[in-house]
DNA sequence: TGTATAACCGAACAATGTTAATTTAGGCAT
DNA sequence: ATGCCTAAATTAACATTGTTCGGTTATACA
């Protein structure tokens, strides 16, 4: 009994390595996020769930604005960590910027807080250098650019073998990123707007993007070969 | 010299008819939204830029939700304003959609703040149909059903005609929704970010979405047309 | 000119992010 | 084991936020 009393108390008053109680901070700050919504959550709450006070959390984070882009740093890394899975299973190029625009899209379903964090708030310059002197790891420094640069050199791709219309590859790509981002932030925000049928949105919306990318060959080409496959057009 | 002292500390503590006061309120906090963004802007602030204490704006808004609220609001009316001239001067239905989609992407760009404020954060219900319990206007209560309707229509009415390929017209139209509000909210969202070239971009964008729309002859009489014309091709 | 309505103010409330001074857990040398 | 010393954590406060309540007083109207 006292030996179980010692283990609880020792447990409640434990002392981390600075490291570990960092990355459980930002762990609950993503759990606490997921349920509350990032406005509701506090300093206070958030410290009460690590088992520390709200002051405590000063010693592993400059301010809250610090949490905020850990989170969105861990998102960036998560996402091309996705892309790369995604490419590697899907051979066929035009397919492979298909897939990818739907792990985009899922992902960012399946993580609406941090997507709203990442990219639909300004928390101080994530997608270009992290002027953050020397406070992140290098190469996590650029997680942004990398996750683009990923998306330009596919289309870039595409575009050399003749698959996508001609036209300046880097606006291109930016314009697909936010026709898709667009999508994901419709969604997230306005969940209680009723959508005529959300897969059925998420299909045309692909769609509107591949089809305004192709050159009429490839469109055509794409057809055919869809209608032979499964029926399943986009 | 009296009368300038009392005129002014009648100035200074004017009362004015309630709805003057709530349109004062308003317009300053618009202003205010763009000069400091919506986050930094206090009860306090806005109550001092109208002249009266932070309290005082309690009488006319029951929250500072409200204000935000009446803002959304505000937008919305007029975007179908402007959606409606812009439909009115020009008659080809394809470029009239083109035209409304610029407008939509313009009109947030040049009011960045209230764009964010209505399609980027959830003010309580602004999508629907405005659950507020008789404190709007019923000719107002559905602006965002309005807006989107009419674009809606737009659509619709060029599938029929054969200019756009077949399909869930409602889906569709939110599918464009989202592409066009991607752009807009991510130009806003990162404003440091380096993109290629803005006006690039843009076009790309609307390109991308008129190709993702038309059937394949409507694209080569588009395409054939606006050689003839002046060689800007989209 | 007097009166009553309600627009406005002053002062306070609880909750937020943040900081300073203090306490104390826990690894390390002895 | 024992004692020390670093630093993780706490306690107590700060300023600022949105919001409320009871009293003041401008101002329209009789």
């Amino acid at each position: 009994m006292d030996k179980i009393c010692a283990v609880i108390k020792h447990a409640v008053h434990r002392r981390l390595p600075p490291q570990q109680r960092r990355e459980q901070i930002i762990s609950e700050a993503k759990k606490l996020f997921a349920e509350q919504g990032v406005a509701s959550v506090t300093m206070r709450s958030l410290g009460r769930r690590c088992g520390i006070t709200q002051a405590s959390i000063y010693q592993h984070f400059a301010d809250k604005d610090a949490i905020l882009f850990a989170i969105c740093d861990a998102y960036f890394t998560l996402m091309v960590e996705e892309f790369r899975k995604t490419a590697e299973n899907e051979p066929d190029p035009l397919q492979k910027l298909l897939a990818i625009m739907r792990t985009y899209m899922e992902l960012g379903l399946s993580h609406p807080e941090e997507y709203r964090l990442t990219f639909m708030t300004s928390v101080s310059g994530i997608m270009q250098d992290h002027e953050t002197a020397g406070h992140a790891a290098p190469d996590q420094a650029k997680a942004g650019s990398i996750a683009f640069n990923f998306l330009q050199e596919r289309i870039s791709g595409l575009m050399a073998s003749g698959h996508l219309r001609h036209g300046n590859s880097a606006a291109t790509a930016e314009a697909i990123w936010a026709a898709g981002h667009g999508l994901v932030s419709l969604l997230i925000t306005h969940t209680r707007y009723t959508w005529s049928d959300i897969e059925a949105v998420k299909e045309a919306h692909l769609g509107l993007i591949l089809h305004g990318l192709l050159t009429r060959e490839a469109a055509l080409a794409l057809a055919t070969a869809s209608v032979q496959n499964s029926g399943k057009a986009l």
